[in-house]
RNA sequence: GGUGAGGUGGCAGAGCGGUUGAUGCGUGGGCCUGCAAAGCCUAUCUAAGGGGGUUCGACUCCCUCUCUCACCUCCA
């Protein structure tokens, strides 16, 4: 599989027979997470059960930022502790998350749980003389390291001259970025420099390289991180090992709305809660994987909307092949789902390109669909379909609603009381029953000489 | 100002130096149905931001102009 790396611009081949180690920059945890973390999560969501699909051994570590100062601002709003605030959103990220269907990484560090590792870290930076002390912490000096810039592309006067870099005289050079912040307040900790708390880029180094080793397979993030949280990541890691970080980095593209990027000072976020009052993870995670993963979004409820109808033909398709009946010839329509599957895998090797995998499982409903408006699908042709779309459907993150032998049961008998009713003409009695199957939430199929039925999701559009 | 990513049908959005604009949505018509819904079939929409160049041939490569977005401050 190969993945486009930012840093040396270029696609580069992943080796799925082994281990690979994948590092997520995850959510600062001061206030809920909104649709653009969702769609970065998703992403790597989906890369991860592709690799494992292929028989890799994926390892996934993502953060929790967990000292910050919004997260303290809003503990002194809010009148209690940092930690107050970090806990109740890191139970909300996991609740939200959990929605979207994502698999749970397989740790999630917290920076708070790690002052001990970073501050070995800036000790080592501090010792090699990367690092200096001054009057509000400790820093380090970007001068120390001339690759500086290499992942953004930027370079280092340029970046002096832009006149936004903030103006501090205890800094050496403008450039500079805090390792630790001298402070007293909740939280902060002792260090041999002082009290204070850590600077915001440090964790990820210290914990990558704890929980992954000095050089691992895939960093990544969304694409506001590589500058500057990722740029100095490289720049303190690899003065700290002395040898490259990450193989990779994977930056995932924004959402916008109406063109402009989501974001807090915008006050166009989209919460995750929000949006799955509207639609289901399902309908949510369509929309996510609707575009290149490197290319932004735009959040509107009309394309939400759109993939509502996509869903419905999976469900459809699905429960058809589960009703189907009979034995018959497989060997044509095995040669087309092959073929769609494999166009699917060679989407997802092709840099992750979700929607081009999409649109060949879309090519395997409509085959399927076809067979079905036919009168031709057989068990025969179905046995052989559902491993490959579950497959499918397991590697984008779909779960189809599940349903109850006893709801079966039901729903049988009385498809069968309406058979009855309208053999014998009886239409408004029949649409009665109808209309009580759809209020447990299943919507009947009438075919020409048979009725089957599906489990619709819970999707109202809550259009305001 | 610097850096990066882009501008493809009504919408979303891929691929490819050369047969028919992938795929989905939408829209028109049809099949099916007691009626719907779902599904299927079919049709529809003179595509490639503008201008140059390379080439036998460019949407695809190069140059230039232009527009949009992102980053350069915290940000997934």
């Amino acid at each position: 599989m190969k993945i486009q790396d930012t840093l040396s611009k270029n696609q580069k081949q992943l080796d799925t027979s082994g281990k690979i180690r994948i590092y997520v920059c995850g959510v600062t945890v001061y206030d809920e997470s909104h649709i653009g973390h969702a769609r970065t999560i998703i992403v790597f969501d989906v890369l991860r059960r592709y690799l494992e699909s292929k028989g890799a051994w994926v390892e996934i570590i993502q953060n929790f930022t967990d000292v910050d100062d919004r997260i303290i601002n809003r503990a002194k709003r809010e009148n209690v502790r940092a930690s107050a605030i970090s806990s109740r959103y890191i139970d909300n990220y996991y609740n939200d998350f959990d929605d979207l269907n994502v698999i749970r990484a397989t740790k999630y560090p917290k920076a708070t749980e790690h002052i001990e590792d970073m501050q070995n870290f800036i000790k080592s930076l501090v010792n090699k003389k990367i690092a200096y002390t001054s009057k509000n912490g400790v820093y380090f000096s970007v001068a120390k390291f001339p690759e500086y810039g290499k992942l953004s592309k930027k370079k280092i006067d340029e970046l002096l001259s832009g006149a936004r870099v903030e103006v501090d005289e205890a800094k050496k050079d403008p450039l500079d970025f805090a390792l630790w912040k001298f402070s007293n307040e909740d939280p902060s900790w002792e260090s041999p420099w002082g009290r204070g708390r850590p600077g915001w880029h440090i964790e990820c180094s210290a914990m990558s390289i704890k929980y992954l080793g000095e050089n691992f397979e895939i960093h990544g993030g969304g694409r506001d991180l590589i500058f500057p949280h990722h740029e100095n990541e490289i720049a303190q890691s690899e003065s700290y090992t002395s040898q490259p970080f990450a193989k990779i980095w994977m930056h995932v593209g924004m959402i916008t709305i109406n063109g402009e990027k989501m974001s807090k000072s915008k006050g166009n976020i989209k919460s995750i809660r929000h949006v799955l009052e509207s639609f289901s993870s399902n309908i949510i995670r369509l929309f996510c994987l609707s575009g290149h993963y490197s290319k932004p979004i735009d959040y509107s409820e009309d394309l939400l909307q759109e993939n509502i109808t996509k869903w419905r033909q999976v469900e459809s398709c699905y429960y058809e092949m589960n009703l189907a009946k009979g034995n018959g010839p497989t060997d044509e329509i095995k040669k087309i789902i092959i073929e769609c599957q494999n166009e699917f895998n060679s989407a997802l090797d092709d840099d992750l390109n979700t929607h081009l995998a999409l649109s060949a499982f879309f090519k395997f409903i409509n085959e399927i669909n076809q067979l079905v408006a036919s009168e031709t699908i057989t068990k025969s042709i179905s046995d052989l379909a559902i491993p490959i779309f579950e497959k499918m459907i397991y590697i984008i993150g779909l779960k189809i609603p599940k349903i109850s032998d006893e709801e079966i049961k039901t729903i049988n008998e009385l498809i069968n009381k309406r058979e009855s009713l309208r053999a014998e003409k009886k239409f408004q009695e029949a649409d009665r029953i109808r209309d009580q199957i759809s209020e447990m939430g299943i919507e009947l199929i009438d075919h020409k000489n048979r009725t089957t039925w599906m489990k619709k999701e819970k999707i109202q559009s809550e259009r305001h």
